[in-house]
DNA sequence: TATTGTTATACTCTATAACTATA
DNA sequence: TATAGTTATAGAGTATAACAATA
């Protein structure tokens, strides 16, 4: 108990730190200079998640591997079309919902992006032991799995 | 590299989750709420980077260990004197600075909403081996700190 | 002249509500 | 009537610029 206290105390103050990093600090928007791209950062948060998903995908499900809500995606969305890096396409399979699919320029964009983070990632954790690299990410995957869980919990309690 | 690589295709949708946890994510409002707090995330951020020095701190020195800039501090401080959770005292080394000091109950509210939290944490962590959870927080630690410093980095090269 | 803090303003990200079109 | 998406609007969080007071 008093071994809990003492980890979360040093644990809650670097997961602020962290957070505050990866969301409010520059790092993004260093990234996406780098790749030559004017775009705000949520735009190019729906090119990644097209990209990792490799097929186009409809605006609500967009939205739901954002953790966002749909207004948010369909603005983004709006913003990407006119400059062509996406394309709406209307679902063949029901006339309501919307394909969303990178065009060609979009692809290439998402990959120069991508391509200058996971440099730099490499470049930060250079010096790193293998074996702490997997760890960390086998321990985040699990800490970010058991807080989502923990969330939702909260969530249902709370309705 | 080729393990980088994808070490990095998990690790980041990871980071990106847990920061959407923890910075969007209504755990913290949950935590207010349940500390009995009607308060602005931010204002409590405050409080408890208070809490964290053990000592009244500037309004500048907030700012930094928020990493936030400072006309952002004055006006959380502002609502929060306003409730009376906060004190500005005038720094006698410095007449231009002020001190800012939690007031019994700022101090009272810090510790009811850091108990719900790290309640809330342990909770979610209880099932964790304890060598997981130190080397969470050792690699944790770690990670914060390199991709702080990768960042510093960034901006001194843009300037 | 440099620094501490404040005020005023604006921008980014995201949410809720009201609406349209299709099912 | 329910669902997918859009439009319009609002709010939280943070930044920049202009200013005041003190050093």
């Amino acid at each position: 108990m008093e071994r809990d206290t003492s980890l979360l105390a040093d644990l809650l103050p670097r997961l602020t730190q962290l957070s505050g990093v990866l969301s409010r600090g520059r790092l993004f928007e260093h990234a996406l200079a780098a790749a030559g791209l004017s775009l705000e950062r949520p735009a190019m948060t729906v090119l990644a998640t097209l990209h990792l998903a490799g097929q186009p995908l409809r605006v609500g499900e967009i939205a739901t591997r954002m953790q966002v809500v749909g207004p948010h995606v369909t603005r983004h969305v709006n913003g990407l079309e006119k400059r062509g890096l996406i394309r709406r396409v209307t679902d063949p399979l029901d006339q309501r919902a919307r394909l969303i699919e990178p065009t060609p320029e979009g692809t290439a964009a998402t990959k120069r992006y991508i391509g200058v983070v996971e440099g730099w990632f490499t470049g930060a954790l250079a010096d790193w032991p293998e074996h702490d690299r997997r760890e960390l990410g086998r321990l985040l995957t699990r800490l970010a799995d058991d807080l989502s869980g923990h969330l939702s919990a909260l969530d249902d309690e709370v309705r």
